[in-house]
DNA sequence: CGCCAGGTTGATTTCGCTCAAGCAATGTGG
DNA sequence: CCACATTGCTTGAGCGAAATCAACCTGGCG
């Protein structure tokens, strides 16, 4: 919405809190600095957009701190969230390399800092470096596996399956798991968006959320999720054809 | 099924049909030269298995001539027919560069000719020529997006929809328009295969092709699809919400 | 205070799946 | 060469999961 009011806030990429975890850190200290040189920060509010899909690629956007959603929409206007980015994360690298517009929309879902990289100064570290290629090409395969399985998913499981999947993927990131296998989950997402993760209305998310409380599954309170057995989530991952 | 008996035949990648289509096209002809010697090319027959979902990945696949499907399966024993892959396409590229397992399976649909090339000799032109990393970075990029494509496609868009979008894409390869719009085609999928690339079961495929007919929208015989108007398929990609 | 976005709930409908049967073409063994 | 499986495709009847439509309820927030 608001494409105009974004800070423009210094940063340095050899103190940056993410460098460790960035397809930059192959870069030597000269290269790094380049990057530096060559790129520029902002902060997001959550609902501010990064870029939008169709947008031209004008290089490659790092995130130093916060949560991006990555969303796409059909010419229908149905939008799906086809994931989540965190710090250290690079996006837009794809339309970028692929010389295409941004096929997706970024948007921040919680405050968030991220650098843009401009086209010229990635162009030139390739050729300097060619392992950075290489940990690109490895991203995009990750990326492309994830996404081939969510198609899959997203044909065969049903709705239950799908939304213990998403649960069992963000205790990773957001889960305490206590020694007798209970979970507790601070949910980084609204209900409206975790349908749009798995491709559901927001009226099915709350009637699955639920469903899921009535079989004693899981228990929500806000973005509270309290999880007794986290048997009962991968059960419900196999329960899409009864065996 | 039969893993043994496949005929293995000499050929040259320097009068390989289909050079000029591969990522390999920006070899020198040293270069070139060890991709030919590094390679095992063999004969396959329909319904021959090149690589399965979980088996080690030796090196990439390089199709010579014929049509290969990508399928992958989830827990429950559901597969379905991710991509079509054809001469000049390189396959496996990806799960090799991750260093992973095949994560999905190749078999061929009809008889192929295809290429080995093995994981030592890839490593090696990849240091040599980075140029060779870029086009595969290139190409994975291609097919993310294809994919995401689908994630957004099975979610959101209904059958029909869906697969009037498969006879749009295959008509390019497989389609002959004439000068007053209409379009003919022969599939080089059998029914069940086209089910498993829109992700239904094979039954809806019989009654949306029904429908179709109905409709006067195509009609089949056997694998010839006759179209009279094509703006009849692209109105039906949009019918997924009513604008 | 009223408004509005996010969320929940209920009633109804629809789309695609399941289960079951039938049919044509092809293959196979006696 | 016929009797019989097998395989790919189609059709029908009934069911169930999720979408749709509509109402309503909450908790901010101007």
């Amino acid at each position: 919405m608001n494409d105009g009011d974004k800070t423009e806030t210094s940063r340095n990429c050899f103190t940056c809190q993410s460098r460790g975890r960035t397809e930059w850190c192959v870069l030597t200290d000269d290269e790094l600095a380049l990057v530096d040189q060559g790129k520029i920060s902002r902060q997001y509010l959550p609902g501010d957009v990064i870029f939008h899909e169709g947008d031209e690629c004008h290089g490659v956007h790092c995130i130093e701190s916060g949560l991006i959603g990555i969303r796409k929409m059909d010419a229908a206007g149905n939008e799906i969230l086809l994931r989540l980015n965190h710090p250290g994360d690079t996006m837009g690298y794809r339309s970028f390399l692929a010389g295409n517009d941004h096929n997706n929309s970024a948007e921040a879902l919680e405050p968030s800092v991220i650098c843009l990289v401009g086209g010229g100064t990635v162009r030139s570290l390739l050729e300097k470096n060619p392992t950075l290629g290489l940990r690109f090409l490895k991203h995009a395969a990750k990326d492309l596996d994830d996404a081939e399985e969510k198609v899959l998913q997203s044909t065969t499981s049903p709705v239950r399956a799908r939304f213990a999947h998403l649960l069992l993927v963000l205790k990773d990131r957001y889960g305490v798991t206590d020694e007798d296998g209970a979970l507790d989950l601070e949910l980084p997402l609204s209900r409206q968006d975790m349908a749009a993760m798995i491709g559901i209305r927001p009226e099915s998310m709350s009637r699955t959320i639920r469903s899921f409380e009535e079989d004693d599954i899981a228990h929500f309170s806000g973005r509270r999720v309290h999880v007794a057995r986290i048997e009962d989530l991968i059960l419900e991952l196999e329960h899409s054809t009864e065996l």
